[in-house]
DNA sequence: TTAGAATATATGCCATGGCATCCAAGTCAA
DNA sequence: TTGACTTGGATGCCATGGCATATATTCTAA
């Protein structure tokens, strides 16, 4: 488990096993609740959040930033295009592209989904999140994430 | 980017993106690293790992640690042993299963994936993990990692 | 203007994981 | 012992993502 109340450098790979893990778990516990109560998964939820809150994004920004291929990116919108929670609306200033948007029922759905994702999360993690160093892992993951997005780490071919 | 340097709570929804940004950016990153070099993926890198750590491991156990289904690790322990880097061996004390062990050519690939592994690691986050919050993520990342896994949260069905 | 390069994304094939199912083996009562 | 139940895991079907390719636009330079 990697533990280890040590001084000095971190143990990178035990650390970086702990994180995956974690990840998983509540990956798959967040599945189960949206699944249940709201009919998606994880991932339609963060793409639908993404487009409220980034409404005329085209295919590619999906792909940029949830560093997926642009292949599987397309395909998860038809998915929600078929439920009818997203419109593809030709990007008049270039044909290539479509700009997406949500539609009403997208819109309610994700704000309902959102509730249950909040919640869910705060009962899996708060008494550790909650803690005093809670803060401090967060800032750390936010710059991570920023160094990464800068160098263009680990994005897909396609 | 939910950064915002804010006191008060987490905002959670925000740190559990940032998060999981992060993970797929770098195992995506491993991935490449470790395909190009040694013919394998990430996955398959910690499958190989835990069984140096833990020889004579089953299926089920493998299955718990990663916290993804039955079935899905029957398969990956096939692949790794049509590569002949994993053994199966009939378990005398209750012959529905397999105790699972590396083969030679397996400790050797593991040693020599890990190196690539550690490193690749290090290249890529240890300008952010090696700073003063560091340790103080590893500890948060420890425990939350140890309840959830008490509370089994998040494994998955098969 | 127009041929060739570049770009955006849709589509097809393959690999992998979830889940349901099946079978072999072990456990427990009676 | 034996029949019901449980357990471990192998297998099949389906959904999803990566990567390669195809197609439609757009851009660029002569």
């Amino acid at each position: 488990m990697a533990s280890k109340s040590s001084r000095g450098p971190i143990d990178l790979p035990g650390f970086f096993a702990d994180l995956v893990r974690c990840e998983t778990r509540l990956y798959n516990a967040l599945n189960d609740r949206l699944r249940e109560r709201h009919g998606i998964v994880t991932s339609q939820f963060e793409f639908l959040r993404f487009l409220r809150d980034h409404p005329g994004s085209r295919v590619a920004d999906l792909a940029t930033e949830f560093a997926i291929g642009i292949g599987a990116t397309s395909k998860g919108i038809d998915r929600l295009q078929k439920q009818a929670w997203v419109m593809r609306q030709t990007n008049p200033s270039d044909r290539r592209s479509s700009l997406l948007a949500l539609t009403a029922g997208g819109l309610q759905l994700v704000e309902a989904a959102e509730a249950t994702f909040t919640t869910t999360l705060a009962e899996l993690t708060a008494g550790v999140l909650g803690g005093p160093s809670g803060p401090a892992a967060a800032q750390i993951f936010s710059e991570l994430r920023s160094v990464l997005e800068r160098d263009q780490i680990g994005l897909p071919t396609g």
